[in-house]
DNA sequence: CTTAGTACATAACGAGTGTTATGCTAATTG
DNA sequence: CAATTAGCATAACACTCGTTATGTACTAAG
């Protein structure tokens, strides 16, 4: 009567959709639910990950899941790696690559943010909501989270800025990333774009790009003393 | 035999314990269940509110609570206009005292943070959490917070920095803080106090504090200057 | 063609959820 | 004293959850 073991045609599109490189469209694989699993967690949070909606969402069911994985942790283990990479890897290339002066590795920063898309902003929230339930996620989040005001350490202080000013000036700028965040403010690249000279006065005492007076001015500046920081598929 | 209605010796003791003012322990009211709610919410987030769980936390079970409520939902909308209060009637007093001075408001706000625990950052996470999987509570948040950029914007206009450059530095300290609360640090008030110095320095372009040698005079001079904010209870 | 293994679907288990219906006790009222 | 009602406890309903056991279609090997 009706076909048991095809898709039906009403389902999610083929499997890996979102993914990075899926050769067909047949079987599945760990990274598929791996993308399902982030999707779903960036759009409705740790309590929108369910096993049986994480299958319908690839097309198949939960025996599909226990095929790829041992247990539901196993595949949010995989997640929380997912995220470390997606989340950090660009920033560290454009830091490294514009070392070891201050300023550079500053601008890089900026670049990468606005420009590169280096940080998913839903995922950071959805991962930090996520470690208000799971002790895991809130170590892995936290030891993140240490080197990255670290690293923003050591770019103020090769600006010049000594000791605890260096320390508080880091704190400021990420702790200020993290609130945008975690505010789900919802602005345009232009926008973004048009208040770095602002933020660079505040947070690095520069007060040099003050002299952009639009957003396209700023983005000239920062592609002409940035290198983009790459992609992660690779 | 066993006497059914009186409350088992080992369960959590009487009612309204962590509220603000009960006056026996013998029947539960609405506040008794925000109370619940709340700790339970600060404690393990959102998932952590189970009607089953909150009504043995007072020593009751799930008949007792809709005698109280219609639904579930009506005790949550509670406790948003519970987070509201406890989370912003300091802050909006303090800074209504000090005005309409920008620098007496900056120090007002700054102690209201640091001294007189204005905010509960706890709340404050957790409710940020369940924005994301309640619309109404993200409308909430939504609206508290534009309130309060707003607010913080008022003050640096107040202490003489125009246009974009006030609203710039409003967001700046106010989504510094909304990340310091959510990365959870933990920093006694005199580690807070010492760092007041340097951040009035990049925040509100401050220099003089910055010869205060340890936390206890930034303490002073933050009580000198500054009236209490006052309570919550009446 | 038979057999073995892969890659699932299906169904069920036990536990947890909000909610409702009903039972029971203590206090109040006539 | 009898009746009523407030203030719960108890139990059940329908649902979702992660997980397991079992069935089943497709593919490759012999």
């Amino acid at each position: 009567m009706n076909n048991l073991h095809n898709q039906s045609p009403d389902a999610v599109e083929s499997p890996s959709q979102a993914g990075s490189s899926s050769p067909k469209n047949e079987k599945l694989r760990r990274e598929d639910w791996i993308a399902a699993a982030r999707q779903a967690l960036i759009k409705d949070g740790i309590t929108g990950i369910s096993l049986r909606r994480l299958a319908a969402s690839l097309g198949a069911t939960t025996g599909a899941f226990y095929w790829q994985y041992k247990r539901l942790e196993e595949l949010m283990e995989d997640v929380r790696e997912d995220w470390v990479h997606r989340n950090t890897d660009k920033i560290n290339r454009a830091i490294a690559q514009a070392g070891p002066d201050g300023w550079q590795m500053y601008l890089a920063y900026t670049r990468a943010l606005i420009i590169d898309d280096a940080i998913d902003a839903r995922y950071e929230n959805a991962v930090r909501e996520w470690a208000h339930s799971s002790k895991r996620t809130a170590d892995v989040l936290k030891r993140v989270e240490e080197m990255r005001v670290e690293q923003l350490r050591s770019v103020f202080l090769s600006m010049g800025f000594e000791g605890k000013a260096a320390l508080i000036r880091a704190r400021v700028m990420y702790f200020h990333q993290t609130g945008y965040y975690a505010m789900q403010i919802e602005e345009t690249m232009e926008e973004r774009l048009a208040n770095v000279p602002y933020y660079a006065e505040i947070l690095a005492d520069r007060l040099d790009l003050l002299d952009f007076k639009n957003a396209a001015d700023v983005k000239r500046f920062l592609e002409e003393n940035t290198k983009p920081c790459g992609d992660n598929t690779g």
